[in-house]
RNA sequence: GGGUGCAUAGCUCAGCGGUAGAGCACUCGCCUUACAAGCGAGGGGUCACUGGUUCGAACCCAGUUGCGCCCACCA
């Protein structure tokens, strides 16, 4: 493997060339391996399992803001000392995973009940292993230190095994039953569907009002779903409404079928909405089935599984869809409607993986009985041991957990966990454990299989192990961080909360839970704010940039967007910024090179130091503090911009200039000074940014430093695991780098600096030209030290020579007289002047009438009146010097 | 229907009681040998509207308007 020559580094960061050969040799040295044995109290654990992504899926942006995230996370507590461990796997997505393999078949001519379940299955398999690991590939590309060695799979062995013990655990504590209910039922995928897999719309529909009954015995009814009435068994009205009490207790015609039906007295009907009275379907509205119940109704079934007719009479073998028509025309010619409004807005369920009408179906299921577990998930945020990061989050947590719905776990489907119950032949039923052999001759297994969030949410603890106490699970349970959408709070994270503390109960509360914090980012969002989405055609292949742009670019634009719950918003623009980022960290690392930085040298002590590299440790020191505060809060935008502003204006565009002069200078202890400030800050500088782009920066630094990574380099911050924080080797506390007095003599430098700069561009003077001229007043001014910096920054020519100026600036103090070789433009120059000198006059007219407020200078804070003095003082300085200058102006010229 | 959030420069956002900031875009001038993926300078905002609290409001409170998101079994 060849290494780029230091001192020969491309003037062009090159990264794919870079990212593959990083990448690859953190995988061979086991920089990303966690030890499990390696946990110690200088050495803690810090633990993150990935969400596992569908095996059917590609890296999408959304996967790339999250996995950023994380790695940023897990490889700043790697540098802190922690032993870190990043969890990688997939998950075998039930549904959609069977869907891709179905319709592949379909391509063939066939259907997964042409092969069999179980040469359905393998097929499933076949394809998870041709195609399922492509996300995984990508990870790489994206720099996720995860650890492969640990990579799992929710169907793997290992987990199988941690959902039939649970499933089992649950089952004899009473927690999962089975039981007919009206469950979402897609008639496209012919399953059961739990509440969360269900979007609703706003569809357009009708509303149509039907007469049941003849004459004083009619009552209307009104319905989106006409169909159904064919299953009706009651119609119902409230107890209390009066104008259907004599109706209740008596049966009334059922139009199109000659069946009568009872007239029955529920609370549950709102009196105020259409005509007070509904009809009443048992077996295909969850309302209804709850009303069918309270009065002993009959449930009768009138669609199949795939939303066809089975009722008798005309409409038989009729799709649901067609029926609705041709039931409402056979009413219609019977006199039987009163009403119709078309189009109706009213909620429909669709199939959240194919998008069908969901069909409210009564069937025989398996539930989890949520209840104890959803409060013991809500306590364990409300009392604290599990932190939502935001937490305005936590609101939206209760809300779910507080008010859930038993949990449909079974599907109608083959690939996935199949159900561990097996029934007789004379309807006995036993729920078999990992460990147990099935019953034998004359018991069949339920067929179905397990809705996928029931492994996904065991995943914090069946990937260390569980239900065996191994020395994973015991080092890094619970885990450190979740971090994910909070478009699936709902999803996932209170499943895992749910099974992590049931499962885990014995640890005892602090230990049971299946991580301390969750740190939840938002949606990826186009450069309007709009969200990305396949059908809107703004989304983005994450793989695309990285080619185009690099890893570290598509990263850093996306963490630089990233804050507490927030959306982030990108565009193609934004990534090309990045790129110039890394590009312009490159470069400077290449400037430092080729001026020998020398990062090997002795922590620098301020004592021997010149201000300006007294300066750039103090910004250095600050800027450390606040990206550990910024990452500690998981505000990762704030981070990177404050790094990206030390880095770009204060680091390259003002400290490498200013070392420049101080390099050329020729004094041998000025240079070496420079030289082990550069190599020092830049150091830390690469540190600091490898969690976001580690690929650039891992290059970097070993050029600069010899070392073999960055990643085991300690983080420069205070923050520190255990007792390792400040070690001496390199991490540790710089707030003794703190100067004021040296920021300040190196602000007013950059303020004169500007200021002239500002006059020659004004002027149209070329910048490169250079000026003969004095810096008149400088001895006595804080900047007497700087004279030579300040006149290589601003291209003057070196002193001595006589000249004659022709202009002047002022500054700090400082009158910079220049001869500009020609006769300015007064009337530009007046122009300038008197737009300061408006704009100075004011800030004073507005200080001074407040300080003439008596009301303000008596209420308000010392300080703050103290500062409108100041201010006041400044303007005041500001006007007197602005017109001082507008009076020595020559008159315009002729 | 119930929650909840947001309205600040052309775009995306930060600021959350003391007289407006960043990135990108824009204008002008520069190939100043680390970087033109760059350097320097500049223009641009009655902080959605209306009231209130306060010596003082982009920031706190109430209402209005306009967006967004989440949840939802009202036929």
């Amino acid at each position: 493997m060849t290494e780029t020559d230091p001192r020969q580094l491309p003037p062009q960061y090159a990264p794919g060339e870079v990212e593959a050969r990083r990448y690859a040799h953190w995988e061979a040295a086991g920089l990303m391996r966690a030890d499990a044995k390696a946990v110690s109290p200088s050495a803690p654990a810090f633990a993150m399992v990935i969400p596992p992504p569908n095996v059917t899926g590609s890296l999408h942006i959304g996967h790339a803001l999250d996995h950023t995230l994380m790695d940023a996370l897990v490889r700043r507590r790697r540098m802190q000392g922690y032993t870190a461990l990043w969890l990688p796997g997939m998950d075998h997505a039930g549904i959609a995973t069977q869907n891709v393999v179905e319709r592949e078949l379909a391509r063939e001519g066939l259907s997964r009940h042409d092969l069999g379940r179980e040469k359905f299955t393998e097929r499933v398999w076949q394809w998870k292993a041709e195609s399922g690991g492509k996300i995984l590939g990508q990870m790489r590309r994206l720099g996720d230190s995860v650890d492969w060695d640990r990579e799992r799979f929710t169907m793997d062995a290992g987990l199988s095994r941690a959902v039939q013990t649970i499933f089992k655990r649950l089952f004899d504590d009473g927690l999962i039953y089975r039981a007919e209910r009206i469950i979402n039922w897609c008639p496209r995928c012919m399953t059961a569907l739990s509440d969360i897999e269900v979007d609703h719309t706003e569809d357009e529909g009708e509303l149509v009002s039907i007469r049941y009954g003849d004459g004083d015995d009619s009552i209307v009814v009104a319905t989106t779903r006409v169909e159904t009435m064919l299953g009706d068994t009651a119609v119902a009205v409230h107890p209390d409404d009066p104008r259907y009490s004599h109706l209740v207790g008596r049966e009334i015609e059922l139009p199109l079928s000659g069946r009568r039906i009872p007239v029955v007295a529920d609370p549950h009907v709102d009196p105020e909405f259409g005509t007070g009275a509904v009809k009443v379907t048992p077996a295909h509205d969850p309302d209804d089935f709850e009303i069918g119940r309270r009065h002993q109704l009959p449930s009768v079934m009138i669609m199949d599984e795939r939303g066809v007719i089975t009722a008798h009479g005309p409409f038989l073998h009729l799709d649901r869809f067609e029926a609705r028509p041709a039931v409402r025309d056979a009413l219609r010619e019977e006199g039987r409607i009163v009403a119709e409004r078309r189009p109706y807005l009213h909620a429909v369920g669709h199939c959240g993986r194919c998008g069908t009408t969901v069909e409210p179906r009564l069937s025989l299921q398996w539930f989890v009985k949520v209840g104890p577990l959803a409060k013991a998930a809500g306590d364990a945020v409300r009392d604290g041991r599990v932190a939502i990061h935001p937490a305005e989050m936590s609101g939206r947590y209760f809300d779910w957990v507080d008010d859930m719905h038993d949990w449909c776990i079974s599907r109608q489907l083959w690939w996935g966990h199949r159900i561990p119950v097996w029934y007789s032949a004379s309807g006995e039923t036993v729920c078999v454990g990992p460990d147990e052999d099935p019953p034998g001759e004359g018991w069949t297994q339920d067929g179905d299989v397990l809705d996928t969030w029931f492994s996904s949410a065991l995943w914090p603890f069946s990937t260390l192990g569980w239900p065996d106490s191994t020395e994973d699970l015991r080092a890094f349970y619970p885990t450190s961080v979740l971090v994910t959408g909070y478009d699936i709070l709902f999803f996932w994270v209170v499943r895992m909360m749910m099974f992590g503390l049931y499962a885990m109960s014995a640890a005892g509360p602090e230990q049971s839970v299946p991580f301390r914090h969750v740190a939840l980012h938002g949606l990826v969002r186009d450069q309007y704010g709009k969200k990305m989405s396949k059908s809107r055609g703004n989304t983005v292949d994450p793989l695309d940039w990285i080619d185009r742009f690099g890893a570290d670019a598509t990263r850093f634009t996306l963490a630089r967007g990233a804050s507490p719950g927030g959306d982030v918003a990108i565009s193609e623009d934004w990534v090309a910024g990045s790129r110039n980022f890394c590009n312009k960290l490159w470069n400077a690392a290449r400037f430092a090179l080729l001026n020998g930085a020398d990062a090997s040298a002795a922590r620098p002590d301020p004592a021997t130091l010149g201000s300006t590299d007294r300066w750039i440790l103090s910004r250095l020191a600050a800027v450390t503090a606040a990206t550990d505060d910024l990452l500690e809060q998981y505000e990762f935008g704030k981070a990177c911009e404050a790094l990206y502003h030390f880095a770009w204006d204060e680091f390259c565009d003002w400290y490498l200039e200013l070392a420049k002069p101080a390099l050329a200078s020729g004094d041998e202890g000025a240079v070496a000074a420079t030289r082990a400030v550069l190599g020092f800050v830049l150091d830390r500088l690469l540190r600091l940014l490898h969690p976001v782009i580690p690929f650039v920066t891992d290059e970097l630094w070993r050029a600069l430093t010899g070392g073999d990574s960055v990643m085991t380099a300690p983080w420069p911050g205070q923050r520190a695991s255990g007792s390792t924080g400040g070690s001496s080797t390199g991490g540790g506390d710089l707030s003794a780098f703190a100067d004021a007095a040296a920021e300040a003599e190196i602000g007013a430098l950059m303020q004169l600096v500007t200021e002239v700069r500002r006059f020659r561009s004004d002027q149209g003077l070329r910048p490169t030209q250079p000026v003969p001229a004095a810096l008149a007043g400088i001895g006595g001014t804080p900047l007497a030290g700087h004279e030579a910096a300040i006149r290589a920054l601003l291209r003057l020519a070196a002193p001595g020579e006589a000249f004659a100026p022709t202009a002047s600036v002022q500054a700090c103090g400082v009158t910079v007289e220049l001869d500009t070789a020609a006769t300015i433009d007064v009337a530009a120059e007046r122009r300038r002047l008197e737009k300061d000198l408006a704009t100075a006059q004011a800030d004073a007219a507005a200080t001074e009438r407040k300080l003439a407020t008596p009301s303000f200078v008596e209420r308000a804070p010392a300080a703050v009146v103290a500062r409108s003095r100041d201010r006041l003082a400044a303007a005041q300085a500001e006007i007197a010097r602005l017109t001082g200058r507008l009076e020595a102006l020559p008159p315009a010229r002729s």
